[in-house]
DNA sequence: TTCCTGACTCCAG
DNA sequence: CCTGGAGCCAGGA
């Protein structure tokens, strides 16, 4: 995000839902996408690409970021602590009452964070696609 | 209404 | 290895 781009303008995709027939609304994505974060076993990790994936959707990665910056309204709580980036760094910490507040709830679940990224991400990691089946 | 910005990810140089 | 562009889509100015 170094440089802003200057015209990226999504008048077409913009036009295209706008001509979307949409008989009826699928359920909220965003409720999808916080219950499968629930469903995140305690002391494991995912990420926003698994997670949208998972929904069908993997290139609305960051509509599953969208829907943790709601998420903490949501009812029953939603873990948002267990969804990183592919790096399995915690690219949502900002978003937390505090900086540290997601590290803090990792470290309280067993899992260790070193300059933000997460120690054996790849043996926590928890993949909704293979060990979820909803 | 239009334009812009992301808690992202993949792919090409 | 790093940088930049593109695709996705919701919400705010």
């Amino acid at each position: 995000m170094t440089e802003r781009k200057k015209i990226k303008t999504n008048s077409k995709t913009a036009a295209l839902q706008k001509s979307l027939p949409k008989p009826k609304d699928s359920p909220s994505f965003f409720e999808d996408v916080f219950e499968v974060v629930r469903q995140i076993p305690r002391g494991r990790v995912t990420t926003y690409g698994a997670i949208a994936q998972f929904l069908g959707t993997r290139l609305s990665a960051r509509m599953v970021g969208w829907a943790m910056n709601a998420s903490h309204t949501s009812n029953p709580p939603v873990p948002a602590q267990r969804v990183v980036n592919r790096n399995g760094m915690l690219s949502g910490k900002h978003h937390f009452p505090t900086p540290t507040k997601m590290e803090e709830l990792l470290k309280k679940e067993g899992i260790l964070v070193k300059d933000d990224v997460i120690i054996d991400f790849k043996k926590i990691f928890w993949d909704p696609s293979l060990e979820l089946s909803l």
